[in-house]
DNA sequence: CTGTTAGCGCCTTCAG
DNA sequence: CTGAAGGCGCTAACAG
């Protein structure tokens, strides 16, 4: 009880303290099968009088594994990479890991070979990198050889890693089929910005949906997942003619482009129906409520942890492509078309 | 060049290539001036030949140090929690520290011990615990001894943990006095949780502003940060007499807010002005865009960094409170009260 | 069931 | 300027 200057309490001290050896501290601490009750309760009770804490830094260095999983992400500000990275957080902390995390604000290969190179260093047993850039991806191929590793929305031409990702085509091919089947002739598309990897599935599924319904894809306006971009988008389509229908790549875009539409005093849903993708918290309360795709990112994270730890603790991993469908929310930005 | 299915090289590996003792290779590794620039030279060269990796947990060991912070948070999916994390992820690996995160879903004091004692263990240097909820900040008082650690947003008792926060008071002061001089009687709010510290924080300074004004306060709203809260709130708003200012304890209520307004069929800012808090990037975009208070997360992670290590490298902190101010950003949901 | 003996890979003395 | 010894706190292997 006496204020101690003294270094905190190792296993040594708690041995001596227990009388028995400091192997004996190590197996009760790790649970081992072979020590005797009364002997084990010893050493609890010297574990708590001392307050003790086992040094996980020492163990890792003898048992060559940190209990320790890297992330790397693009911007966690983001609600979808932050949800992603929540939901591998949880994952790992009730699988008994820690994560230590990289959050990239620009993200290139280069940018995300350093961050793995770092938590390579740092002893990480594995690495779940958020790199939905094409260009980030790229960066997988360089991966240290022998490091576990699984890539969310990457498309890695190694074949030994795994991919965790939301079928972004089929997202973007049912809103623009739910466009379709409420009677508008076409659907106009705000893209996300080029090279991410999302933009692409998105821009794909809704030129198959329109292609299926033997419907010319009008050209797509570029935005960058900000609502600005879409406000920007939504500033053009207001000032076009026969535009019925729009599909947003993002509920952030969407939401710039209600705005415009608003400002031009077009109204929506009645003269215009709007989707957007996320279904970020806010959307419901849009005006109007946004009809959207929902993307269930904390199964996206409960893959990828299982999906790695697989690799680490079994040395065997479930490779390929592991496709989490996206689901569709009506809500009252979408409305009959003219056909209708 | 092999393939070698050995194990990694470690530092004599490297030493024997150079053709050197290994404590050569660990001065080369830690820029030790007293290495001549031909040996250094051959070193860099062994590294790369090899593709040496050095091991940060066997340099943890020895020296007590992992240069790992640990960061422990109220679920990081919401806005502020996500941006302050980032701003402290940020500023750690610009200082050269990892972060290792702990994201709680429901947080009280002990999930929050539990998470210290948890990064403690795996022997970080310090932490940031960002819980801004009273019951967390309690869980401060049991931090390990001799562990150092910064609160943002906490209430700590003890002066020994230095705290960084948003000047919430003042914010809601801003908002309220804003909604005052455009000649509104008085003011509504839409409050946050109770036992969060925002949410008196901000009660107490729009509290303030209407005392200084010589206003009676009405009966704050009960919320709970989700735009569903905001919702209900501005439904019964709207269902009120005499109500023409709001101010919503955060963006994603005052969103709840508008739509149930726009619901009833009251005009925002003609009948009524709304104003947020937090200025989350959505907000300019809401109809009308929204007159809010912007919180600088970004500065108060540097801040968070900055005294922490301070107490890690310096072995001496400043404590006490750092108080970043908050801003107020006018945009077009508040207009002139029937006063003017 | 428990204790003893060796390191894990590195950095910190201290010699040369 | 460089090398040799010693040990950080723990677990693994082997004795007893």
């Amino acid at each position: 009880m006496t204020a101690s200057k003294r270094r905190l309490p190792v296993m040594a001290d708690v041995a001596k303290e227990a009388g028995v050896s400091h192997q004996t501290v190590s197996r009760v601490l790790n649970d081992h099968p072979n020590v005797r009750a009364d002997t084990r309760a010893r050493v609890e009770a010297a574990i708590t009088r001392l307050g003790y804490r086992r040094n996980l830094v020492a163990r890792a260095l003898v048992t060559k594994r940190s209990r320790t999983l890297g992330v790397v992400s693009f911007d966690t500000t983001l609600y979808g990479p932050a949800s992603t990275v929540y939901g591998i957080e949880q994952a790992a902390r009730t699988a008994g890991y820690f994560v230590s995390i990289v959050s990239l604000k620009s993200i290139d290969a280069d940018n995300v070979r350093d961050a793995i190179d770092y938590l390579a260093e740092q002893g990480v047993d594995g690495v779940v990198v958020v790199a939905p850039q094409r260009s980030a991806a790229q960066a997988l191929e360089s991966l240290p050889s022998g490091m576990p590793a699984v890539a969310v929305e990457g498309g890695s031409h190694r074949d030994d890693i795994p991919v965790v990702c939301i079928d972004q085509a089929e997202g973007a091919r049912l809103a623009t089929r739910h466009l379709l089947e409420l009677g508008h002739e076409t659907v106009w598309h705000v893209c996300g910005p080029s090279d991410w990897l999302e933009t692409e599935g998105r821009l794909e599924g809704w030129r198959a949906a329109l292609a299926e319904a033997g419907r010319p894809a009008p050209e797509p306006l570029a935005g960058d997942w900000s609502p600005r971009a879409g406000y920007e988008a939504g500033r053009s389509l207001a000032a076009m003619d026969g535009v019925t229908a729009v599909f947003a790549a993002n509920d952030q875009m969407a939401l710039g482009v209600l705005r415009a539409l608003s400002e031009g005093g077009v109204r929506v849903p009645e003269q215009i129906s709007v989707v957007g993708f996320d279904d970020i918290p806010e959307s419901e309360f849009f005006s109007p409520p946004l009809t959207t795709v929902r993307q269930d990112f904390d199964v996206v994270g409960r893959h990828c942890i299982e999906v790695l730890l697989r690799q680490i603790e079994a040395a065997r991993g479930v490779y390929g492509r592991l496709v989490v469908p996206p689901r569709l929310v009506v809500r009252s930005s979408t409305a009959p078309g003219p056909g209708r």
